[in-house]
DNA sequence: CGTCGATTTGACGCTGGTCAAACCTTGTGG
DNA sequence: CCACAAGGTTTGACCAGCGTCAAATCGACG
């Protein structure tokens, strides 16, 4: 046991954070020498082309994965041959941990820009995390979080109108970008509107009406996968359900 | 240590399997020393009333829970003050997982009908845990076939036809009867038509129309809640969405 | 046997899926 | 640097599926 060294830790977290690997570490319950064995075992930079695949379902859960740079998708096709976006992964969310169950993948995550990823092999990382009650813990924490924004996603896709769910889409993406420490409001979409439709449960054509409608209310301004937020306020009061120019149709005292 | 004792494995294997415990002690994984001090935490016979809550949004989690008898949903009220249904819980499926990552409850699971649960107390559960890599690993293993399962519900929700929903949601029913040692064909649904139609995102008067279509193709009878599956292939392929777009009054050929 | 909530059934209109065509953006090659 | 090609995106027209409102009927339980 060595005394923590809060020069060492900075650096530590600076670079994890760097790495986009603050998911697992940054959020406490992972003090100095943790962060350190974790550090060791991840590997850096690896480079992977867009449309490239990180896993596909069967494939054996090898790591979880965190991207640098770029943006993923992971999708399931469903037994009519259907798509399924899952999620969209930005810089600096983890990707793999479907494999968690069974220790196999069921989806298959792909490169939507070229990206650079680092990964942390599942094999040390739980060998790590045996011994370290604080980073098992805070594998779990990720892990129900995850299963969180499943919940949230699963609450969009039912009872919410198509543009409240483009609206949700993209306050949420813009969230999400900012944590990435990118801008929330000049965004540049990674993702076809097809995509979007198939993460939203749309048609491709009635997301694209979305956004065009979105437009005419000023709230963005669309030209093509480039996006600007005008009016974030309103915006995020559309994501919530608040609004609507149409007037809501019978609904509880 | 202690040598593996059969008998003594058996006895507790049975006695978790009755318990309804097996999800988390039967899939392997699990010795016999592990299972005994498994066994040693978990209380039994914990009275539920019906519409009694094992817990509510923002609750800390006490514990895991498996329902002897009886059944169980889980619920959020979305931000416009609707319930969106999450899930049903038969009995021997695990309840309270959701709170695994924040530590609190961000759902609410109540009552269908008057059950017997057991509860396995979460501070001994993971304190047992941090001990039994095994154990640790099956509960990592039923966290993660829950948000498989979270998965599939969404599949389910995107893309369906009413009618398809319904078919699918009688038949994935049924399998799951039949895991819990009840018929597959001679269903007493625990939960009313509107509980349904909050899960699969559906007004409840489309759930009654799928069951009464349903009937009428000669699928299923259906008495109230009382249901019974008389064509449990045909029941299966619609379910898988196979055939379905039949035109407006024709049956299934 | 009566009451009350749950379920079924009917009628109607809106949302959003489908088909189709025009338009824009991006990348490529001349 | 421009022209062209190939996807990707937008827009329009149409209509069917399903949500909403309303009322009748059924089932559970006192």
């Amino acid at each position: 046991m060595t005394v923590p060294d809060p020069i060492d830790l900075a650096r530590l977290r600076r670079s994890c954070a760097k790495c986009s690997l603050h998911e697992l570490c940054v959020p406490a319950g992972v003090n100095a020498d943790e962060l350190r064995q974790l550090e060791r075992i991840v590997q850096r930079n690896r480079r992977i082309e867009r449309g490239e695949r990180l896993f596909w379902p069967g494939a054996p859960l090898a790591g979880v994965y965190v991207a640098r740079e770029g943006a993923f998708k992971t999708t399931v096709i469903d037994e009519s041959g259907e798509e399924q976006v899952l999620g969209f992964h930005l810089p600096g969310e983890v990707i793999g941990l479907d494999a968690m169950g069974t220790g196999v993948h069921r989806c298959e995550a792909v490169a939507l820009a070229t990206a650079e990823v680092c990964e942390i092999p599942f094999a040390q990382l739980t060998a790590v995390a045996a011994q370290l009650p604080s980073l098992q813990q805070q594998l779990m924490r990720v892990i129900g979080q995850g299963v969180d924004r499943d919940q949230v996603h699963l609450g969009v896709l039912v009872r919410r109108q198509a543009n409240e769910r483009v609206a949700l889409f993209l306050h949420g993406l813009g969230e999400r970008l900012r944590t990435a420490g990118q801008s929330a409001t000049r965004i540049r979409l990674p993702m076809s509107r097809e995509d979007i439709a198939r993460y939203l449960g749309l048609a491709l054509e009635t997301v694209s009406r979305g956004f065009s409608r979105l437009q005419e209310d000023g709230v963005i301004e669309v030209t093509g996968r480039q996006v600007e937020v005008v009016d974030a306020a309103l915006l995020a009061r559309l994501a919530h359900g608040v609004e609507e120019r149409v007037p809501r149709r019978g609904r509880i005292a």
